[in-house]
DNA sequence: TGGCATATACCGTCCAGACGGTACAGTACC
DNA sequence: GGTACTGTACCGTCTGGACGGTATATGCCA
């Protein structure tokens, strides 16, 4: 995760932070101004309540999704499945939305205001359409993209279906279904 | 869903509609009492604590989750995977985990207190063994489980994959893979 | 049979603390 | 002197939880 450069971006980590770390109770505007390292009113001149400081987060969220989903686009050689082998790569990215702090700007707007997730569902209907697009058999695709999410329940409870190893013997069986 | 008999378990059943209907946020003792038709200190006579409650509430959810995959293996014919054909079974049923009402104990959990999550990540790992043990090939097996909490999870946030027909298509597609 | 103690289930009130949010007075750089 | 930003002091509201009280049922003993 790049370091983050402006003060609201400071902002933003600070609250996933406090999510990964203490939990979604003790995200309050006081707490994410601590970790910061700035005041009650230096976070409110950023986020003008607390549902604007998680729509931010889910922003960041979804903008770092989409931009690793591109990524590993071009990485991955032409042909079918094309989109669905960039989302299992990033869903296995140590940065990508399966990593704790990311995962916890879902959590924190599930918990705090459920209206605040409408963006990433919107998002999410825009995913599956480009992964249908280039899929011949779309129920492959979405099978493996809701193993991915899958990924992503356990992340976020802190569920351990296999270690590191089987996750990376995974990984390979997920993109030879892919091809 | 069957009616709750007891008081303690018509509480924690308003427990688990509020946080589906509402949020969790507003997941208090005076809103549970309410819903549940007694008063706060009712509440606090059948559970010392909001913690308490929020125990109780995933003890439903293991247990009731349990005793499907019981219900469900039974009803499957005998072979390898077995039990894996099961928790897809469980994993569709509409009174299942996956159920708008079950799930919202784990976020409730998550939400107010992330050790209260501990006794489903032990349950977690009892299924798993239990999934792996007939399992000719785990990697199989474990691609599919992970697609069923994909599953709990696109319930949870309220994300579509795909509609009603295509969810019975995906089921044949996942059964049709444990053979 | 009657009198009394104990347990169970539940109610209503009260309170300390926490939280979101406002108001406003700075400060630092341009 | 204006813009971007910070810090502090404060308010109203909500919430978990403590607590004392009440009604009913059950058991015990004479």
């Amino acid at each position: 995760m790049s370091a983050p450069t402006t003060t609201r971006d400071k902002i933003i980590d600070a609250a996933m932070s406090i999510v990964r770390d203490q939990g979604v109770a003790k995200l309050t505007l006081d707490e994410a101004a601590k970790c910061a390292g700035l005041s009650k009113g230096g976070v409110l001149y950023h986020f003008k309540t607390k549902d604007d400081l998680i729509r931010g987060m889910v922003e960041t969220l979804i903008n770092r999704c989409d931009s690793l989903h591109h990524d590993y686009y071009d990485r991955e050689p032409e042909g079918p499945y094309r989109w669905a082998r960039a989302v299992v790569q990033t869903g296995f990215d140590p940065n990508g939305p399966a990593s704790d702090k990311l995962a916890s700007a879902l959590l924190a707007s599930i918990a705090v205001n459920p209206e605040l997730v409408a963006p990433v569902q919107a998002q999410y209907e825009r995913w599956i359409a480009r992964i249908n697009a280039d899929s011949p058999n779309p129920l492959q695709a979405a099978l493996v993209c809701m193993a991915m999410d899958g990924h992503y329940f356990q992340t976020i409870l802190g569920l351990k279906l296999c270690d590191d190893e089987k996750r990376e013997q995974m990984k390979a069986f997920m993109l030879d279904l892919l091809k």
